[in-house]
DNA sequence: TCTGGGGTCCTAGGACCC
DNA sequence: TCTGGGGTCCTAGGACCC
């Protein structure tokens, strides 16, 4: 926690509804829905005009009809969200070169990275009114509420309690103040099963918190939340201001209006959304070892398996095929309402730490990498498929190229020069058992898919 | 007519290595 | 021969956030 206000949040009001009555007048002090509309639809962002009759985000869509039947329910249009985020962002970057967006209407600025110097109460509302103004003028009418504070947190509770369409200003010293009676929910990573607990050791508010000790609260909750929720209480909150987050993962996930039981239509499912993966992967330069196959029951329990891969890829038909090999051990009969594949454990091509050594000391080609030269074991028993792109040279594609021998058929699961790991297929299980040939075995089989 | 999609982080157990 | 601790990686599930 710093000693001056100099963390700013910005929270753009109902965004999604508000760019829709932006851009159609017809709409503009009505009821609006965002969300799917669907018969599994949920509500993203219900305008104030909704919000009335008690529709709210996460909403399944059906209830938000039945308790507004008036309301414009609409999909979204992401290009025209976007198009205003930018604008408002490029409006944060001109208080201060670090700004953390959140999400497309939410962002902390860390106004001490950027020109301002005085971070007296009245002068950071005035910054915060001239910048409400200048996101309004130049998004055509969107509003948006400020909070500041010596926090990420304490910044972050003033826009809630601005908006909406206002500023708040937490002065330094009166954090814990500020804070005390709210709801423990109004502390970030406490939602509905954390609440459940803290209300059983008698917490209502951010103040109850502080009546327990630090060992009770890491008892009930883990070390990581225990700890976090008790600094929280007492408005203790060191997280810098993050301007670019890597990406970690990459997934695509779809809800059915029925569930899916039928193999084939899951195996359509999988292969959809995994080019999608694919595609984002290729655009964003990056390459996978993980990944997961999630799945979500009739009942709403959520499945997931994944799988790492000696190499890292960014193939359509290497998620595929690992995507579909993960459904083979998973029990289908019960059906499905959501299938999503997934991809994390990035790497960049060509990087040095692709290099890793294998079993005999040696160094060994990642499959994404280039080859280098391996005096113990110079040729590889197979040309490289012209098909595939040099770096996979030689090309040993894991989930792609099948081996064949007397004891079953398996696939290949890594491959490095002089060797080729193959995960045998069992007729129950998956991962059956993995073998490891040097290419220069005349047991190893290999055929392409 | 039941409850999205895209993410992040944490926990816990097992394998494996030193 | 037995015991054992630490560290890392992988997997599965859960909680949470917007």
């Amino acid at each position: 926690m710093r000693s001056a206000a100099s963390i700013l949040h910005l929270d753009l009001d109902a965004f999604f509804a508000a760019v829709e009555q932006r851009d159609k007048p017809s709409l503009r002090g009505k009821p609006v829905v965002v969300g799917g509309v669907g018969p599994r639809g949920v509500v993203s962002t219900a305008s104030y005009e909704a919000r009335v009759f008690g529709v709210h985000s996460a909403m399944p869509t059906h209830e938000a009809r039945r308790l507004c039947p008036n309301a414009a329910f609409l999909a979204g249009r992401f290009r025209a969200y976007r198009a205003s985020s930018a604008i408002v962002m490029g409006l944060l970057h001109e208080l201060s070169p670090l700004v953390e967006p959140l999400s497309l209407d939410e962002a902390f600025v860390d106004l001490a990275a950027g020109p301002t110097t005085d971070f007296s109460p009245d002068a950071v509302r005035a910054l915060a009114d001239g910048l409400r103004a200048r996101v309004h003028e130049r998004t055509g009418g969107l509003t948006a509420s400020v909070g500041i504070g010596s926090s990420k947190f304490i910044a972050k509770v003033a826009s809630e309690l601005a908006k909406p369409d206002g500023v708040r200003v937490v002065e330094p010293g009166t954090e814990a103040d500020t804070i005390a009676d709210l709801p423990a929910r109004a502390i970030p990573g406490v939602g509905p099963a954390t609440m459940e607990r803290l209300a059983r050791l008698g917490v209502r508010t951010v103040a109850d918190i502080r009546g327990l000790s630090h060992g009770e609260l890491v008892r009930e909750l883990g070390r990581a939340s225990g700890e976090w929720v008790h600094a929280l209480a007492f408005a203790r909150d060191e997280r810098p201001v993050v301007a670019e987050r890597e990406a970690k993962s990459i997934s695509v996930e779809d809800t059915f209006e029925t569930d899916i039981t039928d193999r084939a239509e899951l195996d359509a499912v999988i292969d959809r959304d995994a080019r999608i993966v694919a595609e984002r992967l290729a655009r964003s330069g990056l390459f996978a070892r993980t990944v997961t196959l999630k799945a979500k029951r009739p009942d709403f329990t959520i499945l997931s398996r994944s799988l790492t891969l000696n190499g890292a890829t960014d193939r359509p038909e290497v998620i595929i095929r690992v995507a579909r090999g993960l459904l083979d051990g998973v029990p289908i009969e019960t059906g499905f309402r959501l299938l999503g594949v997934g991809v994390a454990n990035f790497t960049e091509a060509a990087q040095e730490e692709l290099f890793e050594p294998d079993a005999a000391g040696a160094v060994v080609q990642s499959v994404t990498g280039t080859e280098i030269p391996d005096t113990a074991n110079p040729t590889p028993t197979r040309d490289a498929d012209p098909t595939i792109r040099p770096r996979w040279r030689p090309g040993f594609l894991p989930g792609v190229d099948v081996h064949h021998d007397e004891h079953g058929a398996g696939w290949v699961w890594g491959s490095g020069l002089g060797r080729v790991t193959v995960r045998f297929e069992t007729a129950d299980t998956v991962p059956g058992p993995v073998r490891t040939f040097s290419t220069d075995d005349p047991a190893l089989h290999l055929t392409e898919a």
